[in-house]
RNA sequence: GGGCGGAUAGCUCAGACGGUCAGAGCGCCUCGCUUACACCGAGGAGGCCGCGGGUUCGAUCCCUGCUCCGCCCA
């Protein structure tokens, strides 16, 4: 065995295990319970990043486990089509070509999308497989499967025929970059720094209103003036009519609770075809739509050609100045507000009146809502049901056509006699009267719509398949937050509604991976960290033990790769506790018969410490709290069986010792160091199987072993008693090496120090505690008593110790003294605390009982300190 | 404008029926290469648990106000 763990070259081996065993692929007709989990699609052509890394390692963790446990595990992997991303990476493609997907056609362009597919599709599974996830990959599904876009039309299709999708113009958030409408939920805002322009138009009657606006090129298409109801600056402008500047048209003056009375003036200009609060001001109060930009984000206003097709930011300084050679323009100042932008490509969003189509979703999202309320799913952390419910219950309806030529095409056609009707085959004539006639819908469906069938399409449904009786529901759904409304609630409405079960009983929300400062990780600001570099860097384990520390809390995390680091010394700590014992056992030695009588105080201290770890561990899994899980099996692990148990058990596992005691001790190590490597490896499967593999009995896999139970004898009387005995034990041997540190002596200096053990204990002989001192301290152990030196005394629960450092003359009372003082304020803090009026009648009674009894230990041990001072 | 979350050791973060719950990792200081591990071991320093009120026998934890910092929605 090497002296450090490799992960480099263990991991590849792991991997192509779990491969030939096909540990991932689930048996549809297993007698086990299903336990399945449907994975996040991740962009066919993207990359692994930080957060896949994060979530998708929390999922193998869950899946591994359910394993251990007995469950026929389903984790279905799949891939999104990501229309405007690829869209976007494609155009580029082209642009540096020197061509467009214009000039090449839907169809050519079609070809090139299905080459990029063909050549990055499934990378992304590549990375996954380094980090070692046990996906069924015999199941992986793409968004653009004929089967799965025929369930996407199937939905769309009732939808359609219940009336529930429909097409309309409305005000939408419109890209100009991608010439494509974008839903509430993917846009971004950024902080702008701009103009604020004030502007005066002339009132009918020789008075004047003055706005103030950020966007003066819009008030081209002004028709409207608004101000905030029972706003004394205005009120005597209501109802007359402003004249605009450059235009001319008279627009009415209004009072509406939209307008903030704070912002500039208190009077806005209303331009309903790009401002969606104007739409709404301009709807309620029946103004005119004029639209001046076009899709492509250049001003439309052909009267006008000063400013017809020039950009609209170009046009904002031509209109300002046309304005302040009108006398219309007061002033400017600088303003800072947010602007929404496209998170696909960046481009500032343009609010733009289009037909689009649209989902209803108040039917659609009660049953949601009326699920979440009743339990039947829940959100870990807890506080997301929140969030769920707050949004659903003010759900505004979808926009879910895009005008992009890349993705699901809307079933959609129109036939030459004006039928529209949606279908699931391709039409040869029109639904209603038969016409050939027909026109397919430009458009397609918003990526959203068809991740939000995921949990059921990937199973066959419509179709009755056996998978989706098997496996469907599902049983957690393991996202980021961020997706909660994009796609989360999207799938529980979807799901309620056409297969009329719950898509998922549990919603984990992980956590999200911040750059080290706290900003956001982005390709754009080069701040990304690359999981798989940090795979090279630190093991698979070390990223996946991370996932799970900092994965599952209640707050966002700030990117530390000390963090990882450490866990990447807790893989090698565990290689080299097993080196350890292989080398004192011989390599895959039988596991040796246990002798209860010949169990040792701390042998039942780690059995009793082991089986706090298991049921831990298994709170952990139910509360979907892995970070309380990882950091429990790095303190038990490390702490309580490296540092304490192999330390104390060492002497019994050399040769020569008598053999009772010895197999105790191997069992009990062996047995130990099992049970955690088996706890351990949904979280750290590459190490823990490495580390298995060297001891008796090892399996193919540990995916092959059961989950970890806890023996009922690891906590009975004795065992509890042994391990309250061992845990004073313990805390005397640190003391004694701090009283020895501190008086210079040296750690590999045993022989000039000299304790006196007594005390009272039931479970350990005193000898045996002598023996356990002597060689944690390290110590040589001989009575002090009667040899001329005055020893210091050190109080552990029932333990005392009597310790003399050095020669008698090198004692320096300040340790003791100082020990004194801490002493004194536990004392008076404990008395103060019995003394105070109402804490004996209204505290608990284990409460008080506990104050007692930590009073009168510290007391016993200041009698014992004051004595040896005096005595000296 | 509305809603949510956060503020704990130098850094990154845990924390609990309200009662030795003030913790971990990293960093720092002092020892030590003791036959598993220097990717290590031993010891140590370091915190008015953001600020002000309130409830309580008792508050870092509950309530309230404030100050900063994030996020979401409009």
């Amino acid at each position: 065995m090497d002296k450090t763990f490799q992960p480099g070259s263990v991991e590849p081996r792991w991997r192509r295990r779990w491969e030939e065993l096909e540990i991932g692929k689930a048996d549809v007709s297993s007698p086990r319970p299903a336990y399945v989990i449907a994975l996040p699609p991740p962009n066919i052509t993207g990359a692994l990043h930080m957060g896949h890394a994060c979530g998708f390692s929390i999922q193998d963790t869950l899946c591994r486990q359910r394993r251990m446990a007995g469950y026929e595990v389903e984790w279905c992997p799949g891939t999104d089509h990501a229309a405007i991303a690829t869209q976007n990476v494609i155009e580029r493609q082209l642009a540096d070509e020197g061509t467009s997907k214009e000039a090449l056609g839907r169809e050519r362009f079609q070809e090139r999308v299905d080459a990029w597919y063909e050549e990055y599709g499934g990378r992304i599974y590549e990375q996954m497989r380094r980090l070692g996830y046990t996906c069924d990959w015999s199941r992986a599904r793409f968004t653009l499967d004929a089967a799965y876009v025929r369930s996407i039309r199937v939905v769309f299709k009732a939808l359609y025929d219940e009336g529930l999708i429909y097409r309309g113009p409305r005000i939408v958030n419109w890209c100009p970059r991608d010439r494509s409408a974008i839903s509430d939920e993917e846009i971004e805002w950024q902080e702008h720094r701009d103009q604020l322009y004030y502007l005066r138009y002339p009132v009918e009657g020789g008075v004047e209103v003055e706005v103030a606006t950020v966007r003066p090129e819009t008030m081209l298409g002004d028709t409207g003036v608004a101000v905030a109801p029972g706003d004394a600056r205005w009120a005597a402008l209501v109802g007359r009519h402003a004249v605009l500047p450059i235009t001319g048209r008279a627009v009415p003056i209004v009072e509406d609770g939209a307008v903030r009375p704070e912002f500039g003036t208190g009077a806005v200009k209303v331009t309903p075809a790009h401002d969606p609060t104007d739409y709404e001001i301009g709807r309620r109060h029946g103004l005119e739509t004029i639209s001046v930009i076009a899709p492509d984000g250049t001003m439309d206003v052909p009267s006008l050609p000063q400013f017809h097709g020039l950009p609209a930011e170009q046009a904002r300084g031509a209109v300002a100045d046309e304005l302040r050679k009108l006398g219309a323009l007061v002033r400017k100042e600088e303003y800072v507000h947010e602007i929404g932008h496209c998170d696909r490509c960046g481009h500032v969003l343009e609010p733009l009146i289009s037909d689009q189509w649209w989902v209803s979703m108040s039917t659609l999202a009660a049953p949601g809502i009326a699920a979440a309320e009743r339990g039947d799913i829940t959100f870990h952390p807890r506080r997301y049901t929140d969030v769920y419910l707050n949004w659903m219950r003010n759900i505004r309806d979808w926009c879910i056509s895009r005008q992009i030529w890349l993705g699901h095409a809307i079933p959609v056609s129109t036939c030459a006699n004006g039928h529209r009707f949606a279908w699931v085959e391709p039409p040869q004539r029109c639904h209603e009267c038969g016409d050939a006639r027909l026109t397919n819908d430009p458009d397609v469906l918003d990526t959203w719509f068809s991740s939000a069938l995921w949990p059921y399409a990937i199973f066959g449904w419509p179709e009755e398949t056996d998978d989706l009786r098997r496996f469907y529901p599902t049983d957690v759904l393991v996202t980021g937050r961020d997706i909660i409304f994009l796609w989360v609630a999207r799938m529980i409405m979807t799901g309620l509604k056409f297969t009329g079960e719950k898509p998922f009983s549990q919603v984990m929300v992980t956590s999200i991976i911040q750059a080290a400062d706290g900003s956001r990780m982005s390709k754009s600001k080069g701040n990304v960290v690359d999981p798989l570099e940090m795979v090279d860097r630190y093991g698979a384990d070390a990223v996946r033990a991370w996932a799970a520390a900092v994965g599952t809390g209640n707050q966002d995390v700030r990117f530390d790769a000390e963090r990882i680091e450490a866990f990447q010394r807790f893989a090698n700590k565990l290689w080299n506790v097993t080196r350890f014992l292989v080398s004192r056992l011989g390599e895959s030695a039988a596991v040796p018969q246990l002798d209860p009588a010949a169990l040792q105080v701390e042998d039942r201290w780690m059995l009793r410490e082991l089986a706090r770890l298991v049921r831990d561990c298994d709170s952990s899994f139910v509360t979907y709290r892995f970070h309380d899980a990882m950091d429990r099996l790095y303190e038990t692990a490390w702490h309580s069986y490296c540092d304490w148990y192999v330390e104390m058990a060492k002497l019994r596992m050399r040769d020569g010792v008598d053999e009772g005691s010895r197999g105790a001790a191997a069992w009990t190590a062996v047995t130990a160091l099992d049970v955690i490597l088996r706890l351990l490896h949904p979280f750290m499967p590459f190490v823990t199987e490495e580390c298995a593999q060297h001891l008796p009995d090892a399996a193919p896999t540990l995916q092959r072993r059961p989950w970890p139970e806890a023996e009922l004898w690891w906590t009975g009387a004795e065992t509890e008693r042994a391990h309250e005995e061992v845990t004073w034990l313990i805390d005397l041997v640190q003391r004694i090496r701090s009283l020895r540190q501190e008086r210079g002596v040296a750690t590999s200096e045993r022989d000039r120090l000299h304790v006196h053990v007594g005390g009272d204990t039931d479970a350990m002989a005193l000898d045996n505690a002598t023996r356990l001192i002597a060689e944690l301290v390290p110590a040589t152990i001989v009575d002090v008593h009667g040899n001329g030196a005055r020893p210091e005394i050190v109080v552990a629960g029932a333990l005392r110790a009597e310790v003399v450092v050095k020669s008698a003359t090198d004692v320096d009372p300040s340790r003791a003294t100082r020990r004194l003082k801490e002493l004194d304020a536990l004392i008076s803090r404990f008395t103060a605390q019995l003394g105070t009026p109402g804490f004996q009648q209204r505290a608990p009674a284990g409460v008080v009982t506990d104050a007692r009894r930590k009073l009168a230990q510290a007391e016993t041990e200041r009698e014992a300190l004051r004595r040896s001072l005096e005595s000296g």
